[in-house]
DNA sequence: AGAGGTCACTTGTATTAGAGTTGTCTACAT
DNA sequence: ATGTAGACAACTCTAATACAAGTGACCTCT
């Protein structure tokens, strides 16, 4: 039984590959044929080999590295769900169920931190079926300029004025309510993906709280966790206090 | 592995960045070449880096400056659960249901590519109550030698031998079944979050799926946006076909 | 006190040079 | 078909140097 030497040298760089993180650079060609006591071409075989693994990929002039993306984006390539909708050639559609001005109830104020706000409460459709109910609570002071037919036309964050940092969003299951369950056109007391998602300016203060409603089973959370995380269950799972 | 010497000073600049408030002014290139015995080049290439990576930012004539805000943890604090529990002196339980080799289903072989597959049930439990019903099923091959004392005591991924890359995950809300909701504790038919994940080894192949149930109410996840993503709807969410 | 100029220091940009790396080719041996 | 040896081109990284252009502090003159 011949033994091919660059499938042998393959073989022990994928095992040494294993150890290795994203962006590292290997060893040059010249080194490794060194240390193995072979020519450069037979080095060159088996990275080769490597590269249409996708494992390894090498740049004139810079060198051999570990494919895969070198951990830039964390999560951004989430995407929007607009995003989605409008690849698929759909237009989203939004009905303005509610909208006025009001006293924030307790929990809003205490994190707006006021106690006048604006509240609105709209429906999602998608292709003519709701899968969406969204209400949104921001102080009443940001909201003044805006009127029910802005808020029809055109997404929220754009007509706030505010420069807009990043949010913290939870999800949750719960039974939907009765004037959910209508306005989504599910039975009564089926589930729902419920999320609140605080939302904060640039100075970290937050600007927008709001809540939304999903039916179950037309829609559904996907978080991609680039590295492995030591844990059996979900990461950002939490236990309610 | 050979070194880069700018990302090493990128790396270096980065962590030290975290220990600096917005605005403060970073050393100038001069100062930073001679301090790390560097060209002005390669300060330059690394303080570009970090400038991609929208920590930093420079005025000509100025200097290099921190940018906006920390922004530091992607979701790396998220955090696991176990880390939870055991911040708050809680050792978590895990109690095998059942555990038995067999031919997988449908979705699972789709999924893992084989067809005999391990497959172990196991309940959760935190300070005596039950929050989670976790089914994992793994190649058999990579299951031989595993028994049902070893998955009881440590968790799964420990043991597999592999190395593991990263996982999607979704994130779904459901009705939970007859022997799910006996073994959880709750009312039949109650709301429960149902997540599938699919982790994958260092080399793209998926190497276990596991199914999540958790109990509405008592469980909830926590997503941190960095960056403002220019959508009222949450990120990462997706309609079901 | 205010206006304006000067000067040291900073980043932005370009050029040169050398060492090191991959990409590619040819010739030759097993 | 597999492997070795060598050569060259093209590219990258880093150093060294120079100059343009912006900033801020200080000084001088009115």
């Amino acid at each position: 039984m011949r033994t091919i030497r660059y499938q042998q040298i393959a073989d022990e760089l994928r095992s040494r590959l294993s150890a290795v993180g994203a962006g590292e650079v290997l060893p040059s060609e010249a080194d490794l044929s060194t240390e193995f006591g072979v020519s450069r071409v037979t080095i060159r075989r088996a990275l080769e080999i490597l590269r249409d693994e996708g494992l390894v990929d090498a740049r004139q002039g810079f060198g051999w590295y570990v494919a895969g993306e070198p951990l830039r984006q964390h999560l951004d390539e989430l995407g929007t769900i607009e995003g989605q909708l409008e690849r698929r050639g759909i237009k989203p559609e939004r009905r303005v169920i509610e909208f006025d001005f009001r006293t924030a109830p307790k929990r809003v104020a205490e994190v707006l931190g006021v106690e006048q706000v604006l509240r609105v409460k709209r429906l999602n459709l998608a292709d003519g079926q709701p899968f969406a109910v969204v209400t949104v609570w921001c102080p009443a002071e940001l909201g003044q300029h805006l009127s029910r037919h802005d808020v029809e036309q055109r997404p929220f964050y754009e007509m706030l004025g505010v420069a807009l940092r990043g949010a913290t969003q939870t999800i949750g299951a719960d039974s939907v309510d009765g004037a959910d369950a209508k306005l989504l056109g599910v039975p009564a007391a089926s589930p729902v993906l419920r999320c609140e998602r605080i939302t904060t300016d640039t100075q970290g203060r937050p600007v927008l709280m709001s809540e939304h409603v999903f039916p179950a089973r037309r829609t559904e959370f996907v978080v991609e966790l680039p590295t492995a995380e030591p844990s059996v269950l979900p990461t950002g799972l939490r236990l309610v206090e």
